[in-house]
DNA sequence: TCTAAATGTATATGATATAGTTACAGTTAC
DNA sequence: GTAACTGTAACTATATCATATACATTTAGA
């Protein structure tokens, strides 16, 4: 499969959206700094306002704006907000092979382990951590 | 993209290796067990081959031999055998926004060390750890 | 030396995920 | 009423994966 960037874009969009505290922002000016297509950007910013992270207005002078602040809002609450597979999928092996019924079962929890150990680095980074400098940098060269 | 499983799979096959140490094991064997076919498991074979952790002979009565200890063996060594791809992968933004440098530059460090976190979980794992019940149960059953 | 049983690899097919795009109905500020 | 938005459907292109068939090559053993 071609690997999803959704959670890097997200971010960038969240940023984004922290550089215009209480201001609704259009997808438009969002996929310009992404590179990508607005309509790409809105369904990403619908996983984010069903995540209640964000919420958005139709019509002239809508858009999109950040609920949270963004040093309450972790890496991992975004991730969860736009990926849901798991790290790692298991394989459908013999139903009555005894070998592969041992293997699986034992293999799981470490499957799960390592999925949570991963969640924990995303938990421990806020939204602010990674774009704080970012918006300083921004705000500077619109001004 | 289809997700792979050529992880789960190369643990099973290691682990169905161990079952007969010291014996060259067909691909067609191990096939069954996983339920695959055995083209694929010559691939991932190929895989671990290539990364030292199996030998293989060509020819009648040739196969697939295990080449290193089950214990001495971390799943790590395996995921890394098989999969090259990194957990996350970066979007591409536009080169010259401030906003999206910015947070492309922070993004990537907690991206590096949340991978590391989850490799750090398959390092502590040997092959023996997820493979040792299920072989006992498996010779048992054969027995 | 012949045969049977293997590997290794090329190739093709189908399924699925993603990204990008166009199009358009609905909503809202002014 | 109009212009500027969102939300969503639909289509296309691309990439990865799993499965499968086919076949040249290698090897053990009769």
């Amino acid at each position: 499969m071609t690997k999803s960037t959704r959670f890097p874009v997200a971010v960038h969009i969240l940023a984004f959206l922290s550089a215009y505290p209480g201001e609704y922002v259009s997808s438009e000016a969002i996929a310009k700094s992404v590179a990508t297509n607005p309509v790409a950007v809105r369904k990403i910013l619908g996983m984010l306002v069903k995540a209640g992270l964000v919420s958005s207005l139709a019509g002239s002078k809508g858009g999109a704006k950040l609920e949270v602040a963004p040093n309450k809002l972790s890496l991992l609450d975004i991730y969860q907000a736009v990926e849901q597979r798991e790290i790692f999928q298991m394989h459908e092996p013999h139903p009555h092979c005894p070998l592969a019924k041992g293997v699986t079962t034992d293999l799981q929890p470490v499957f799960d382990q390592a999925q949570t150990a991963m969640e924990r680095q995303l938990a421990a980074q806020s939204l602010q951590d990674v774009s704080q400098k970012a918006v300083l940098d921004f705000n500077q060269a619109m001004s």
